[in-house]
DNA sequence: AGTTAAAATGACAACGCTGTCAATGCTCTA
DNA sequence: TAGAGCATTGACAGCGTTGTCATTTTAACT
């Protein structure tokens, strides 16, 4: 029933070590010698056992994942991501969910790394902004690879992948802008994101290229979440205001899901008084009423390639993978929200 | 740095093998030589290595999710909550996600079950409806705990966690039929889930015991999907249809969600003139407008009991656990899509 | 106190693989 | 064709636990 690296060994006619070399992919091994023993490995279906991988290598087999984000689609994303490299690289994954406030994150950590060997972690925002959490993990001597917001070609070009929440800004504010918006409030999320400053300055940016006035008194601190959303269009909208906005950015679908039912409470028609755009392209953004115009993430991939990423590293020199994007940029998704400005 | 068994037994003075009868809580250790042995553990903040359990013991240390659902705050609830379980108790959880058409998915599920041995599963509807599944992991001689919809006290009370959403059905349509609607619309989900007979069946039977007539043009075959939703409320309240329907009871809160959007395209307004229900209480049925009255289905709590259950089963006599809950009712949570009939 | 059974503990092999290092095979040169 | 030198392969120990079984300690009796 269990099939195990000697059974190979024996139906090849070589030694156990020899069927080890063959799937680990270690060079100096002839290629006849590989042929007969992936044979065999295929005749017995044969699987390695991971515990023992992890139990006698230096390196072990399994990869942790840690997010701390609210947002199921976004993590269902990522991790779909890594789980299909892993899937294929014969890793393994721990996940890891914590909140940034648990004190006893640190020892958390700790502890997860001491029960099984990890050969590295996947790091996404927030977390991955922390600079304590990195810290910790330098110390640890841990490889890790995070997925970050910002503009390529900064530090670590090999550590960090990269999401470009400024360019995808600044298009989606140009869209807006070419439709003759000009008074466009932006509600931004959560001020310890990385993403919030980036998506910022990016709309700043296109502003700015357009001649247009940036007023403070068009951006709004919300929190990425639906009601900040609406919180957010109600104070940017109020009577009493005299900003004459005919478009909103929101920081991301949640909070552009909140200012149009914010809009709806105030009797506000979206796309003809009022556009509205979000950002990330979650599924709900399609199940507004109407959808939003938005900028597609591709999470799954953007999370599959810091997983090849990281194998690259744990697996030192031998296979390298040289097609790894480390920058993506947002693309816009133009759907019902917004409309030119009348 | 590393601090194996071997450490621990030499500042107890013990040996090794008393260390393992400790963290393993086997029986016949000495209550003074555990206090001793756990001090030592804490001293050195000693972590039990997974990888040399799991080669070494019978049983293995690592449990798995398997998921087919499209539903991410659904996939997010119950891992959640099967993780929150597994670090309390020292288990690694493998995620599988998998879909039922992929043509290789028996032999993935070998392959996984291979590389890390696993203790046990947990299935997740629509996978653990599957008698396919089932009968496979039986053949391998795989511990399961399967989550289900449905009426508690059937067969396998020890191998399921049942989520009566007859009577969830039951209530919420007791609840729109308290106000007054007697035309009620259901937009049942995927006719191969068991959630959706029983969500059928519960609405069925409470207007039976209302003395209301069901009429099949009030059902309409869904998909549990956005767009259902949307097609299922157009259907149902199609201009050339004389049904005079009030109420519609969406079989999920997606669904619900695509009926609301159907609802504002066609003008007709919620809740005056008409009645909308969700299912699931998921983040978004707070974040349509107006918010919907679904029914709340705590996933994460269900999720650590069918972890529990799992455990019990794997680690056999030794360490039960006493207060499962093998049987869950989703409870009606009043919001804004539902009123009384005008 | 002496015997016996039961409870508590320990010694050691084994789990399935990889790392180390030694042994063998092969190619190339002179 | 011998010898040097590199490419390929193999023998064996060891990773950190748990299972088995032997040994010691304790408790419970005469």
């Amino acid at each position: 029933m269990k099939v195990t690296i000697n059974d190979v060994a024996k139906l090849a006619g070589v030694s156990m070590k020899t069927v080890s070399r063959v799937i680990n992919k270690e060079p100096s091994v002839r290629k006849k010698t590989f042929d007969v023993v992936m044979e065999a490995v295929n005749e017995l279906n044969y699987q390695p056992n991971l515990a023992a991988r992890n139990l006698a290598g230096t390196s072990s087999f399994t990869i942790g994942l840690v997010y701390d984000n609210p947002n199921a689609y976004y993590v269902i994303d990522m991790q779909n991501g890594v789980l299909s490299r892993c899937k294929d690289e014969g890793y393994e994954l721990v996940i890891h969910p914590c909140s940034y406030s648990e004190a006893n994150m640190e020892h958390d950590f700790k502890t997860m790394i001491k029960r099984s060997r990890l050969a590295g972690l996947v790091l996404t925002p927030p977390l991955s902004e922390q600079s304590s959490i990195t810290n910790l993990l330098d110390e640890l001597n841990i490889h890790y690879v995070r997925v970050l917001s910002g503009r390529p070609n900064e530090e670590d070009q090999d550590t960090c992948i990269y999401v470009n929440d400024f360019k995808a800004a600044y298009e989606i504010t140009t869209h807006l802008l070419k439709h003759g918006h000009k008074n466009i409030g932006f509600i931004c999320g959560d001020k310890e994101h990385k993403s919030t400053s980036e998506r910022l300055e990016g709309y700043k940016a296109a502003l700015a290229d357009h001649n247009t006035q940036t007023n403070d008194a068009f951006i709004y601190d919300g929190k990425y979440s639906f009601e900040s959303g609406v919180e957010g269009a109600q104070a940017l909208l109020a009577d009493d205001n005299k900003l004459a906005i005919t478009a909103i950015l929101g920081g991301n679908d949640e909070m552009a899901a909140g200012a149009l039912f914010a809009s709806r409470l105030m009797g506000i028609k979206i796309p003809e008084q009022l556009s509205i755009t979000g950002f990330e392209n979650s599924p709900f953004s399609r199940q507004t009423w109407p959808k939003l115009t938005t900028a597609h993430q591709e999470n799954d991939v953007i999370s599959q390639h810091a997983a090849r990423l990281l194998f690259t590293k744990t697996r030192g020199a031998r296979n390298q993978d040289k097609d790894i994007i480390t920058s993506f940029t947002p693309s816009i998704v133009v759907r019902d929200s917004s409309g030119p400005k009348l």
